[in-house]
DNA sequence: ATTAATCGTGTCCATCGGACACAGTTAACG
DNA sequence: CGTTAACTGTGTCCGATGGACACGATTAAT
């Protein structure tokens, strides 16, 4: 377990010095944490090991561990490259509520395009500098409200845990045919059963099938903080 | 790999025949799973190993899979057993957002007492009826307002969402001298270092740091949580 | 040409989750 | 009161994992 923190700041923030001697390095950061990326994608976190990686890359495992100090590493750099930088749009839009908008759009999206990373982001860890960039947006889109700083991050916060929360439970969603369509067949088949036992519960959800679309919890949701912050905000103007 | 959903809600909602005739078990799933709890509440979710909870029960790990299949159906136990039912409340709150409010805190206490519950739920997961039971608690509590059967689910999530996002931070700071403290630090380093790059994160660091008093996080993202929700239902009550 | 740094690799280890066979224990049934 | 069938706990074995370490090959600076 040697999660040295400080060798992580140093892979992500650089700064990467060339060798001056020796055979030239076959590898570098950047090819290694796409090869990880890849596999993430296809086959989740959980498929990424040292051997599997090195192999994607034509390699031993071994020969990983000049570029990296161990999976933990890996996986930190692996994030920094799947969220990468934040997209500057064209048409910025000029509200701070337009903006935190397509921020947390963008960020849903990303959460999406790699669902691993999720897994990867749990409990304390070191950011890189792409995810700083997309904190530093979210943060500067909500300058000029009366917010203070602890307000605006706390904030960013929030909107954060509600992308996580949505991509989690689209995860469990999952497309058809796939393991994790099963469960929704559970959890319906367990409330049928259990129907009396949790009555509202049971009400929302043949409500909820009823209304057929789902997939509205994510704007429900962000509508719904973003409301939150206009009363806060208004508030602070008057 | 073997998740079999079908046995995780065989083993979460019963039934539990006794077996009839051979020895007597010396262990049941309650101990099991709590000797799990005490473990991970100690080492966190990654020391808990089969041959760990075998041997704080005394017995070896195979005498384990008499009762557990796997290790996910123990983590799942596990899960159930450390958030336990809804503590019934003397006397419950009158409208919907003090009766969420109140829920949302019992929750996030749980999530705190256990933090490693946080690596647990993570993707799509058979759900036991303690935790059920939760949910059925928060749904209820909008019962009557004008939300339908998936708004009141979208919004149960929502505030879920939220108390995942504290629970995480509230970890990544930690107590003093625990490791976790550490990032705080490398943390400010960075934003000193690389304030230029960052200049609204790091001015809203810097303000928070000033003000002094974090960890309002949790109060500020349940209030305009709520804020949110109250704006839709008045708007759908008149 | 020599040397020192850096490379990729092979070998070794502890630990993990799990499969499986085996012997001991116990309750039901004749 | 035997017999038997079910069930228990355990020991052994396996493949895969993350990682330590030493080795020989390669290359740039001297």
């Amino acid at each position: 377990m040697g999660d040295n923190h400080a060798e992580t700041v140093r892979l992500l923030w650089g700064p990467h010095t060339k060798p001056s001697r020796g055979p030239r390095p076959t590898l570098d950061l950047d090819r290694i944490a796409r090869a990880g990326i890849e596999i993430a994608d296809a086959e989740g976190l959980a498929g990424v090991s040292m051997q599997r990686v090195a192999a994607q890359l034509g390699v031993t495992k071994m020969a990983l561990y000049r570029y990296v100090p161990g999976k933990a590493e890996l996986v930190a750099l692996m994030v920094e490259a799947a969220i990468g930088p934040y997209p500057a749009q064209d048409p910025q839009p000029s509200g701070w509520r337009g903006q935190l908008a397509d921020w947390a759009r963008c960020l849903f999206a990303a959460f999406q395009r790699h669902p691993w990373t999720l897994d990867a982001t749990i409990g304390p860890r070191v950011m890189g500098p792409a995810e700083l960039g997309w904190m530093e947006r979210a943060v500067s889109a909500l300058d000029g409200t009366g917010l203070g700083g602890a307000e605006r991050m706390d904030a960013v916060v929030l909107l954060v845990g509600h992308v996580r929360g949505i991509t989690q439970q689209a995860r469990a969603a999952g497309p058809a045919g796939t393991p994790e369509a099963e469960l929704s067949g559970i959890l319906a088949d367990l409330m049928r059963a259990q129907g009396e036992r949790f009555p509202a519960l049971a009400a929302a959800f043949a409500s909820a099938e009823q209304t057929g679309g789902r997939d509205q919890a994510w704007e429900f949701g962000l509508q719904r903080i973003l409301d939150g912050l206009a009363v806060l905000i208004d508030q602070r103007e008057h």
